[in-house]
DNA sequence: GCCGTTTTCGGCCCGACTGTTTTCAGTCG
């Protein structure tokens, strides 16, 4: 059983006892450990098999989950889990998923009304039941019942970039007001995640309610959750939550750290404050009632005997421990990159020849790239076969010698086939510098027969790298975890396809973002930064 | 359920907002 198989159980296992009503801190002991044993290096299936060792020396881990764990992986399954199940039908789980309903008030829906499902919840609302309810009233229930329309939008995660794209437009909109003195965005978005559920904004200014009409007005939303002294939530047409906060200037670097999260960070960063006979909040760091710190994140965290982390870094992962060892790691930035990897020329759908790509690269500080045109089955765009891509490669190898400062790779983006299997033969991959694989056609075949093509793919030798239907790519088979180098080239390859979208640089056609992700990859995690698939 | 200790129990981050209350619980981030 996979670390990741575990963690599910165990997050499973968590949303079941809260539902449950719980003791909140044993089902977060249930989530920490998820998280951990999802992010772990090493397999905990190998750690329970080692009489040498025990999972317990996993921070987060006591004897008792160290048991479960073992549990799972001797049987496959958790007798606590199938009790848990036996007694909550798996569909209530919807129902905690609307907005405004959480633990609480689901497990009370389904005792007093038999509330199992998103229709018994809706058909409970449209007969006044709930209303009469304990705690509910008429205006709770018409929140359900707008909550239900949206549950299957509300909780989508949003691709970083179209995330900058509804950041870049509030922003804008948002300076058009006198009032705000100054704007910032947090939340994930700022701590570069690849996905983002909501979009998170802090503004100084001395008039709120001026602030508030102004975003209430953006032609973008569709309507307001809640709007109170401080604190505004609203919802954009396109599904996604925003949430304004208005704090003075003498608090913005606190609101900044407090709101850029990740929770789990500020969860332990206030631990931290409280050992250290402090109080932190989004105001500003306490002592007693005397604020110490506030106006800047960096004043926040020194108050801490902290650094400053990068907003990548802040996800209680190991950064706390590499802070106390004096051993931030320096991040990778687009500044760093030395190639770029996926590159295609006026051979297939480029637009530029392999000699004017080389001469822009080098412009833009490269020392190596790949030339990875399309493979024949791309038909439509006059894919390379053995012969022409030979061909491709001979002129390569007459243009490298009358280059300085920069290497130009001999690569292809090879087809993998609707029926499994590459578009060109080994041998002829053997002698590329660079292969990249990709599915172009049969998308709409089954995830899971897409999946075992890629994954034939990835286990053919010869190839370097994958690119995903969008665009993306997916690096986690492959061994970069060696050098730098080898991240500076995953980080190059992630970089040039973060984005589907091609956008023209001068007579280059590459697929670089307009605005290219701040931070590539930690250079002490030795990882690209993590592909989240929570889309 | 974990963890650390002045070491086997007691604490575990903190505040805004809403709706239903009449002083607060639930939800959210």
């Amino acid at each position: 059983m996979t670390n990741s198989e575990i963690a599910a159980v165990f997050e499973h296992v968590a949303d079941l006892l809260e539902f449950q009503g719980a003791n909140p801190f044993r089902v977060r002991a249930y989530r920490n450990a998820a998280r951990t044993l999802h992010d772990l290096t090493e397999s905990a299936a190998e750690i329970v098999g080692d009489p040498e060792r025990s999972l317990t020396e996993v921070e987060g881990i006591g004897k008792d989950l160290a048991d479960k764990v073992a549990t799972l992986v001797q049987t496959g399954t958790l007798p606590m889990l199938e009790e848990l199940r036996a007694e909550i039908p798996e569909s209530v789980m919807a129902v905690l998923r609307v907005p405004g309903l959480g633990p609480k008030r689901a497990a009370q829906l389904f005792h007093e009304l038999k509330v199992a499902t998103l229709d018994q919840l809706r058909a409970a609302c449209e007969s006044h039941q709930v209303q009469e309810l304990k705690g509910f009233g008429a205006k709770s229930e018409a929140a359900i019942l707008e909550g239900l329309d949206i549950a299957s939008e509300a909780g989508r995660r949003i691709l970083w970039i179209e995330a900058d794209q509804h950041v870049q437009e509030i922003v804008a909109h948002m300076e058009g007001c006198k009032a705000v003195k100054k704007i910032a965005a947090a939340g994930s978005y700022r701590r570069g995640r690849e996905t983002i559920g909501d979009l998170d904004f802090l503004v100084v200014t001395e008039k709120v309610a001026a602030v508030m009409d102004h975003l209430a007005q953006f032609a973008g939303v569709a309507s307001v959750i809640a709007r109170g002294d401080t604190k505004m939530s609203l919802r954009l047409a396109a599904g996604v939550q925003v949430d304004l906060r208005a704090v003075p200037a003498e608090s913005f670097g606190a609101a900044l750290q407090y709101f850029t999260g990740s929770k789990e960070h500020n969860i332990v960063l206030r631990g931290r404050a409280k050992s250290q006979g402090l109080k932190i909040n989004e105001y500003g760091v306490f002592r007693g009632e005397k604020s110490i710190a506030g106006r800047t994140e960096e004043d926040v965290y020194a108050a801490l005997h902290l650094p400053c982390f990068p907003p990548e870094l802040r996800e209680a992962r190991r950064e706390f421990e590499w802070a106390d060892a004096g051993q931030l790691p320096e991040l990778v930035g687009v500044g760093d990159l030395r190639g770029d990897l996926h590159m295609h020329s006026t051979w297939t759908d480029g637009q530029a020849s392999i000699e004017e790509m080389a001469a822009a690269a080098q412009q833009r500080g490269l020392k190596y790239i790949a030339i990875t045109d399309h493979s024949k089955r791309v038909t439509m765009v006059g894919g390379l076969d053995a012969k022409r891509l030979r061909q491709q490669w001979a002129e390569i190898d007459r243009l490298n010698p009358r280059l300085h400062g920069i290497t130009v790779l001999k690569g292809i983006e090879v087809d993998i086939l609707e029926r499994g299997g590459l578009d060109l033969p080994d041998d002829v991959l053997a002698d590329a510098d660079w292969v990249v694989a990709s599915v172009h056609y049969g998308q709409q075949q089954s995830r899971e027969q897409i999946t075992r093509r890629a994954i034939e793919a990835l286990e053919n030798p010869h190839v370097d790298a994958m690119a995903h239907p969008t665009g993306r790519l997916l690096l986690e088979r492959k061994p970069y975890a060696i050098d730098l180098e080898a991240v500076m080239r995953a980080a190059a390859t992630t970089a040039s396809c973060w984005n589907s979208t091609p956008i023209r640089h001068g007579s280059i056609w590459t697929t670089w973002p307009a605005r290219p992700p701040r931070v590539l990859a930690s250079r002490s995690s030795f990882r690209p930064i993590p592909i989240d698939c929570r889309v």
